[in-house]
DNA sequence: ACACTTTTTTAGAATCATTATAAACTACTT
DNA sequence: AAGTAGTTTATAATGATTCTAAAAAAGTGT
């Protein structure tokens, strides 16, 4: 299986279940954006066994963790997480409540001014809420 | 009470619970950011009768949508407000879990070149991530 | 001031995402 | 095969937020 080594490399075993999500996240011709619930939904739709919200939650931050995952900073009462992991922004459409990407084309250059002593960026991320 | 008036042109009837969490808010020198439970101690330690919680968040949410108030977009586990509506972005230093105000001369102009038909963009905001 | 309507406050209960627990299970090592 | 360390699981616990419905306060008209 394509995944093992990529878990092994991470120092996570590459149980059945680890594997099986990482076909649902990872194993589609698009990046997407998914909440737990969301996720659970569409691993219960392609998966035959069950597997348990806990593991879910912890898979999902372990993965998060080591960068397979982005978490998105948005107001929400979910945590939303991001399959694409390469630097980019998004739009938020508040009435839907549905995350859109926005290509790095899509936004002019970023010029963060101003600097911290003693700290450097890690990541620059833009959220565009959108309204009707 | 100079709040009076501005409570009553947003159409909320100025309450003593209202108007005591305006002081707390409004009457500091700097602005401030704050989560509901920060919100709630400083009022405590502030104020000399009890206001319920459940009058902060109802209170806090109806400045929000008046706009006396902005919610950060960061992913935490409680919601973070700030006192400062002006268009601004902020750092979040991921070590000391604090958030520090980002003017708007300390950024560039952003543009968002990407439309969403019958969208309209509500608001525009960064968060710059710090670590050591 | 009084009667009446509407809004607001409140304590407590309910909700719901997330995390903790601890026992059973699985993967890895020797 | 045995040992151990990591993982999964159901379920309970946590904790922020929202809901409820009754009491209180504010606004309005008389």
């Amino acid at each position: 299986m394509k995944y093992t080594e990529k878990l092994r490399n991470s120092g996570l075993r590459p149980t059945k279940q680890r594997l099986q999500i990482c076909e649902v996240l990872f194993e589609t011709e698009k990046t997407f954006h998914f909440t737990i619930n969301e996720l659970s939904l569409k691993i219960k739709k392609q998966i035959d066994n069950k597997i348990s919200l806990a593991t879910i939650y912890n898979t999902v931050h372990a993965f998060e963790k080591k960068g397979y995952l982005k978490q998105i900073p948005i107001n929400s009462n979910e945590t939303y997480f991001d399959t694409n992991v390469s630097d980019h922004h998004h739009f938020y459409d508040l009435k839907k409540e549905k995350l859109i990407d926005l290509e790095n084309a899509d936004v002019g250059p970023i010029d963060i001014k101003r600097k911290i002593d003693g700290k450097k960026i890690k990541s620059v991320e833009i959220l565009v809420k959108l309204e009707d």
